[in-house]
DNA sequence: CTCGTTTTGTCCTTCCGTTCACAAACTCCT
DNA sequence: AGGAGTTTGTGAACGGAAGGACAAAACGAG
């Protein structure tokens, strides 16, 4: 479910300010989700609560850090090191999740013995090298368009079966593989979407 | 709907390619649709298909872009120019779709008298100010997440509807204010999921 | 002009996620 | 110990999205 990382986000803020159990009320007001629903997710993961008293913070934090699977630590490479890769290999959200960052790469030769983040930017072609060596399963694609589909068949091929793609295109893959696509520009669009209904709505 | 940006990517890649016409079955595989699903989309706009031919990619790009409220230029800022403010502040994918960067602000008065992509760095106190001078409706927030509710309620004062948030927070904002969430850690935990699932099962 | 081919637009069925509502289970107070 | 008050877990109803399937419409060949 892509809902648990936000339980998990709320449950560890709960841990910070020592609140040893909660309601599923109180979760779902800190999520913004219906408290049945979250109920019925959790519930679905095993029988983690107690009636008429909740469900204990730690404990449900680790059962589902388990099933996301962060109990243990993913390694992940990162291919093209333009704006938005500088800012994801210097995003500490991921280290702090259980992410490592291994490897930069980038095909652009202007980045040879250059360091991003406390990490040297490799050239791409020893990808495959890279992620045999560290057993990489996860790869991030923040290249231009044109080169994504390029990428990910090299990472598919080096046995990356993770995919997790900013370039504006849709990527075709093996099954097997997963991907996962954020595009910045498509937020916006749909964002500019409502607005303009709300402007035609309004005068 | 969520899916019309990316026909309008689709789209505009084969205005590129020169084609003048296509089916849907070839915007369905050029997008990983469902061809059903995506008549169904379009037929939602209206009736801009020729039975027996296709649709006219030209006029077809032109009536989503309509629709989505994209022929028209939206004035946008970005507060906190961290790693990941600066990287979107240089995203020429947000540009080229019709989104304008007007202000880059944040906080911290190290920023003064730099500049980021072409653009000077406002003090956030400036906020208001520029919301109304430029008549911005739409706002980034690349903040850390303690400071995000509080840069939202404010976006909100100054008259922003529509907010695109990076930071890893529930914002939790008044009716008819739109929000959108992009969590960069989540999106890796789940691949992280999916990845131990595979794992669980193959051994 | 007619027939065969192609492709849209849409009806209808199916399925999945969401929400309501409530019994079961636990705590606390008297 | 018992009753009142909470809160979980889940059965059942609801809604809407997804996909299959097909009639209607356009085009081209003969």
């Amino acid at each position: 479910m892509a809902r648990l990382p936000i339980y998990l986000r709320a449950l560890s803020a709960l841990v910070e300010d020592n609140i040893g159990t909660c309601s599923s009320e109180d979760l779902a007001t800190a999520t913004g989700v219906n408290s049945a629903k979250l109920r019925k997710d959790l519930s679905y993961l095993g029988s983690y609560g107690t009636r008429g008293v909740g469900y204990d913070v730690d404990y449900l934090r680790y059962q589902i850090a388990r099933e996301v699977g962060l109990t243990q630590d993913w390694p992940v490479i990162i291919v093209g090191i333009g704006n938005l890769g500088h800012a994801l290999a210097n995003y500490s959200g991921f280290r702090s999740r259980g992410f490592r960052v291994v490897a930069l790469l980038d095909a652009a030769p202007e980045f040879k013995d250059t360091e991003v983040a406390g990490l040297p930017v490799r050239p791409f072609v020893e990808l495959e090298e890279i992620v045999r060596a560290q057993s990489v399963s996860i790869g991030v694609i923040s290249t231009p368009a044109q080169a994504a589909q390029d990428v990910a068949d090299r990472m598919v091929g080096a046995g990356i079966t993770s995919i997790l793609n900013f370039a504006p295109t849709v990527l075709s893959v093996p099954e097997g593989v997963d991907v996962r696509k954020v595009d910045l520009s498509i937020e916006l669009q749909i964002l500019a979407y409502h607005e303009q209904r709300k402007a035609e709505v309004a005068p």
